[in-house]
Order: C-alpha cells, then structure tokens, then sequence
DNA sequence: ATACAAGTTAAAGTTAACTTTAAGTCAAGG
DNA sequence: CCTTGACTTAAAGTTAACTTTAACTTGTAT
C-alpha cells in the first residue's frame, strides 16, 4: 500500500507543506519518489510516528534530526540512541508533573471563584489566596 | 517588602527584560513605579504567581492578558473567568493525557533499545515494531 | 488536446515570545 | 563633581517552526 503525500498529511492531521519542511529537515529518511513525488510506504509510517510523539513532547526538531541520523548509522548507535531514549523519558516525566502541579492550580481556581461567585464577590475568598513571594512561586520555565 | 525588577527575575528565573516584556503585554498590572522604576510588593507576587502557570501549560500571552484584563474588571467578570478556569483546567487534563501516551511510547524503546542492545543488533526486535499506518499513528498536533 | 488538480523546489514571509541595542535617567560612593 | 551600576523606553533583531508564493511538472478527466 502507498499513500500520497495529502493522504499522509490528511491522516497526520498537519499540512503537506509541514510534511515537506520535516522531509527537508531530514525527519523523514527514505521516502521514495515516483516522478520526483513523494510516494509513502508502510515502513515511513515508524518514523512518521516516532516524529509524532517526539514533537508531542517537544523534542526541537534539530534533536530530533539527530536521533533519525543516528538510526540511520545503524547498529553501531544503539547505545546512544538508548541514551537519548532514557534521556526524553525524564524529561517526559518531569513535564507530566509540572502540568499536574499545574493542574491542582487551575482546580483551586475552581474552587476559588466557585465560592466567589457563590458569595457575588471576590471579597470573600482574596485573604485565602494571598501568597509569601518566596514560598510559592516557582520557577517560570525560560521558554 | 519591596524587590527590584533584578530580584524578582532573579526569584522567577527569568531575565528582567522578559518581565519587562511581560509588563508591556499588560500581564503585571499594578506594579508600582519609583522615578519611573519598577518596585514590585508582595501583592505582585499572586499575579507572577498566575503568569507562573498559566506559561507553563503554553496559555498564549495573549489570553493570559484576557484574564488579566477580566481580573481589572472586578467581580462582574466572576463567571467569565470561572469559565477560562475551567476551560484551561480541561486542556491541562488533555496535555496530561498526551504525554503520559508519550511516556508509554518512549517506555517501549527503552525496552527495545534495551533488547536490541543485548543482541548487539536491531533486527532482533525489527519486527515487533512494525506499524500498520492507520491503527498506530495517532495525530500530530497543529503546533 | 487541453484543462485541472496535485505534486515539486527555492526562497521569502509569518508568528510568538522573547532578547538585544541604543540612548538616556538616577542614586550612591569616592 | 564624576563615575558606576541598575534601571528606563522604543525599536530592531532573533529563533523555531512552519506557511506561502512563484514558477514549474505531471497524471487524469473531458
């Protein structure tokens, strides 16, 4: 089965333009041409899928251009391409609990204008929300 | 107690022009000035405090100074407000999700990098790893 | 045959979120 | 008095990740 570069990007859910940049990024290794068209085969959907959860967690696509030149060395780089692997998997992690710690801001919001408008003003729970500058803010991440 | 823009970058972990930035945005409304020179106090500290997680679950500038703007407003904005709270809460639960399926995804090549590792080559676990196009790929996000 | 839809490239344009630069103000120390 | 360091603004510059444009080619339908 092959697919058109529109199919792809219909089922990728992005622009045939985006498909392109990543190829000419080097994200997209060994997509064969018919007539200079790009022309996508099941084996392109690995790494059409491995893009997809790299850029979910947003893998720069220079990294992620050098974890598919890596792969395409073969088995030479398998130890560091496990390191790289291991390496996002913390970074996945850590991101999982920044947006938990997030989250449980955004629930006491909930709560908090709940009851403000409950009671028709913010009056009643303002003294609740007052905040030590140094206990409770936490780093802004610098991007 | 009073801070400088220095101290309060310093405390954020941001550069003072990007606080400066953030200021000309309209996301740090109130803080005073001495001979033209920003003096933040501790009730500036809720607003950072908000900034703080708002950027951190990617909240474009732009709707955090939506919020801001509703929050000047005062308590005739309560059930606006409650509504971005709730709506942003829902996207934070969506990111969580996505990630934890990242999580799995990269979980996975630990153990194939793992086994591949062992072998000394890849084409051990080639084969479990063969997608079909439509059941694996999940969308890419827009951005 | 011819028009049209879909593909191609290289290069320029866009956007968000900063960051840097240039030119200036101000308070304190020597 | 004068220098230094930390601040100020407005405006220009930067970066990543696309997106659009222009000029062109190719396969399919009428």
């Amino acid at each position: 089965m092959t697919y058109s570069i529109k199919e792809v990007a219909d089922m990728m859910n992005v622009e045939p333009s985006t498909l392109r940049y990543y190829d000419s990024m080097g994200l997209l290794p060994g997509v064969k041409r018919v007539n200079g068209r790009r022309v996508f085969e099941d084996k392109d959907f690995k790494w059409l899928r491995v893009l997809n959860y790299m850029k979910k967690i947003n893998m720069p696509i220079d990294k992620i251009r050098s974890y598919v030149e890596l792969a395409e060395k073969g088995d030479s780089t398998l130890q560091e391409r496990f390191d790289m692997i291991l390496e996002q998997k913390e970074i996945v992690l850590g991101q999982i609990d920044e947006l938990k710690k997030c989250l449980k801001e955004f629930e006491y919001k909930e709560w908090y204008y709940t009851e403000a408008i409950k009671a028709g003003t913010e009056k009643v729970v303002e003294n609740v929300t007052s905040c030590s500058p140094t206990l409770e803010v936490d780093t802004i991440p610098k991007n």
